[in-house]
This record gives C-alpha cells, sequence and structure tokens, in this order.
DNA sequence: TGTACATCAGTGAACGCGCGTTCACTGATGTAC
DNA sequence: TGTACATCAGTGAACGCGCGTTCACTGATGTAC
C-alpha cells in the first residue's frame, strides 16, 4: 500500500446512492450478470471484473452487496428457475387440448429456455460439486421442472395414453433425454437448424415415452435400492415438498 | 532472467533418457494425464504442473514432447474413444443372443465407462468450442459410438423388435437421452447405489425406444432441413466414413 | 439556523495466487577426425 | 585411442497475465445538539 493518493470517493464511477438507495445497484449487479450470461452464453468469462464494468462500477463495489462470487451468481440465478417453469406452464396452456401435445410444448419450451439461454441453463443444470453446497442441493428449486413434466404425464395416461414405463420413471427419464439432447446441441456451434434438430430429438424422446396404445411392460418393475445418493438424486427429481 | 545459476541439468528429477528415448517419456507424461484425470474425475485441476508433478519432472520438459496443453490433452484422450467402443463391443458379445439385451448391455456399458472415468468422459463429450477446432470435430472419434448403438438399434429391427422412431432418429435419441442420463449422474455426489440408479435410467431409455409390438407412428416423418449446424451434429452422430 | 460527527456508498491500488509458457542454461551422449 | 564438438533431453527461474478479494481511503448525506 502506497503513502497517500488512494481512492478518490466516486469520482470516476457512477455517483454514491442516495442513503437508503443501496439495494438500488444490488438489482443492478444482478441485471448486469443476466445481461452478460445472455450475451456470451457462457459463465467462463464471467468475473468480477466483468460485472463491474458491465455496470459501470468498480469491482469492489459488488462486495458491498454480495459476500463472494458464489453468491452474486446464485443471486442471479435464482428466479431464472421459476421462468424456466413459467414458460413452460405457458407453452402448456397455449397448446391446450390434447395432453401429449401439451407435453411436447413444455419439451419444447424446455429445450428453447435451453438454447437461448445457453449460459444460464449451464449453470443451472450442470451442477459441480464445487460450485453448489448440499445445502443448495437440498431444496434446490429444478424440482419444480421435473414436477411439471410428471403432471404433463399423468395428464396423457389419464386420458388414455399409455406410458411405456412408469410415471416416475418416465419423467425422469424424459428430463434426462431432453438434458442431454440439449447439452449436445451446446457442444457444438449453432444456428436455427439445429435449434430445429433439437426439437425434433425432443418429440422423438417425447413420442417413445408416450405411445398410443398401452405398450409392453418395461424391463425393470422393481425400484432401485434408497440409499444418501439416490435420495439426493431423487431430491432433485421429485415434486417439490409441500 | 538474472546473471547466473541457471539450470543444473538433470539434477533433481529425473536423469535424462539415453539419445533416441525422449518418446518415452512422452508416453509417460501421457499416462500421467490419464492417472490423473482417473484419480480427481475432473479436469479442473489438470495444469501443466500437475502433470509434470505427477510424472516426476519439471513442467518446462513437457513442451520437449508436446506444443501446448491442448496437444497433451488430445494425446491422453485419443486412445479413449477406442476404449470405449471396444467395452461396448466386448459388453455386446458377452451377453449374445436376444438383440434387445445386447443392446441393454451397450447402454450399460457406456454409462459405467462414463461413470467410471468421469474426467475422461466430461473431456471427451463435453465439447466446449474454444477446446476442440472444427477441423478435429469433423473426424470426430465419437462417431463410432453413435454407429454402434445404429447397428444395435438395426439389429433389433432384424429380430423382430419394433422401434418406437425411425433407426436413424433412435439412436441419436438414445445417445442423447445416456449422455443426459451419465451428465445427471456426474452432476451429484455419486456411489454405488447412484449407478444403479443411472442404469435404471438407461434400461427405460432403452425400454421406450424398443417394443416388443410395433408402436404408433412417430410425431415427426419428415427430416428437419440441411444446413451447416446440421451437418456438424449430424456428423458427430453418423457413422464414420469408410 | 449552524455545526460537529457518524454512517453510508462508493473508490483506486494492490495482495497473493495459480496459470501456460518462455528463457538461458546444463550435462550426458554420441560422432568425426 | 584421444579429443573437439554438435546434439539431445533435461533443468530452475521468471514473465506476463487474470483472477477473487482486501485495504485504506473519500466524499456526500443525514442527524443530534
Amino acid at each position: 500500500m502506497g503513502t497517500a493518493s488512494a481512492g478518490t470517493g466516486a469520482e470516476n464511477g457512477r455517483a454514491c446512492s442516495r442513503r437508503g438507495q443501496g439495494a438500488q445497484l444490488r438489482r443492478e449487479i444482478v441485471a448486469g450478470v443476466q445481461h452478460l450470461l445472455a450475451e456470451w452464453g457462457s459463465a467462463d468469462k464471467l468475473t468480477m471484473r466483468a460485472v463491474a464494468a458491465e455496470v459501470g462500477i468498480s469491482a469492489p463495489s459488488i462486495y458491498l452487496h454480495f459476500a463472494d462470487k458464489t453468491e452474486l451468481v446464485w443471486a442471479a440465478l435464482a428466479d431464472r428457475y421459476d421462468e424456466l417453469v413459467a414458460q413452460m406452464t405457458a407453452a402448456d396452456a397455449a397448446v391446450g387440448g390434447d395432453p401429449r401435445e401439451r407435453l411436447r410444448a413444455q419439451a419444447h419450451a424446455y429445450c428453447l429456455f435451453a438454447m437461448s439461454n445457453p449460459g444460464h441453463y449451464r449453470l443451472m443444470f450442470e451442477v459441480r460439486q464445487p460450485t453448489v453446497e448440499p445445502a443448495r442441493i437440498n431444496g434446490h428449486p429444478a424440482r419444480h421442472v421435473s414436477a411439471s413434466f410428471r403432471t404433463a404425464l399423468r395428464g396423457c395416461q389419464e386420458s388414455g395414453y399409455a406410458l411405456s414405463l412408469p410415471v416416475e420413471q418416465a419423467a425422469q427419464t424424459l428430463w434426462a433425454a431432453l438434458h442431454g439432447t440439449v447439452a449436445l446441441h451446446h457442444s457444438l456451434y449453432h444456428d436455427e437448424s439445429s435449434e430445429t434438430l433439437t426439437l425434433h430429438l425432443a418429440d422423438g424422446v417425447v413420442d417413445s415415452l408416450v405411445v398410443g396404445t398401452p405398450g409392453p411392460s418395461p424391463h425393470f418393475t422393481s425400484a432401485p435400492p434408497e440409499t444418501e445418493a439416490s435420495r439426493r438424486i431423487r431430491d432433485l427429481l421429485s415434486p417439490p415438498q409441500p
């Protein structure tokens, strides 16, 4: 640390906010993260300095509102889960009528969200161990997504469609398959046509799970054993608790 | 750079190899990468210094054998694709008989490879744009994997099983779904039981694609339009050229 | 109504770390004469 | 058989960079008396 010449207050960047208005900048910082993720489609270059530059403040200012980078990212992600579920619900309602078509609409909405927001999606679902603590996995908001699929699958059953798997397994398989489909899309350079191809694959998943006539009995009928890790997975895949 | 006190030859590390034996160290370096990937299950901490420490040499020595880090990683990955296909083929042969059971064995082998070698698997299939140049995507060895699935699916057809999707689409869906299943496994802490759950999900994918009786016609029958990006995806998914 | 003072909301500089890579060097090995 | 020399296969030190985060600081705002 030098002898003098320290900070000069809000000399270059934004002017200091009014007394109780610190929360305003907090919102702007979160919006900055959203914007960078949307623009870059990746979290690779999402640094504290980049966020600060995007918002037009200095990097240390972020720490006035967030304890560390993890907390900042989590704040930016939190409402995206709700947004995804909202888009799926809206797509379902917009189609109406035939429940298989509604499930298909939900699957499309899921894929479209993932393809339109690759940066967000990867952070939301490609959970790496060091990033997400167990506490956050336990009540992971992704549960609402699988709950939406499960409900739609039940709707298909009630309308006379047959599922090629038991509904629980079908919901898990559907989600995993869509995740894989989308991951394939993310791994390659992409344009409109690869989006079409991805939706085509998603259709295939739906078509192979929901059939017009009762299918043959599935290979496994017994549930796998319940342990700590399977409970964690189930926690991610099962409906949110009341 | 200082005035003197430069290197002291092979003072601490290994002794210099004999005149024509430099290639021996090259092999040891690649083996070191393999070992670190296997031990850590991740490429996050795979640094040049870590590799050097693993092999017992200094970091600059790696550059005598590899131009840069990308080339080193690629050298370590190259033969793993063959290994994966070999394990799938072996599993298929070991089961024999019923072609759906053989396809299931291949799917299990795929998942087991991914779960046993998470570090390798992620580098092999979670292709990030900056890592893999187009030249390497074009002849991507992953094609052999999807080729193996496609052949097995054809075998099911020829034995009287019905596919719930056209064979091309079924192969792509199968791979994408297994990839998603495995990604789910990788995203969480895992133990033996989550391995069981993953294989259970893989069974579900196979069961919903290969049915005992002819299923209903799929939703889409026309192929999606062919463009640059879809060609790239197809290149990754289609059988290797003769 | 004025003034000392606490607090809030920001700042530039820098720390300490790890990374891929480059540099000038060393010492053993083999070869030409 | 001896010796000068080119080459091979390694080394420690350091460069330059970017990162998350900490530090001492500034200046405006509001408040107590």
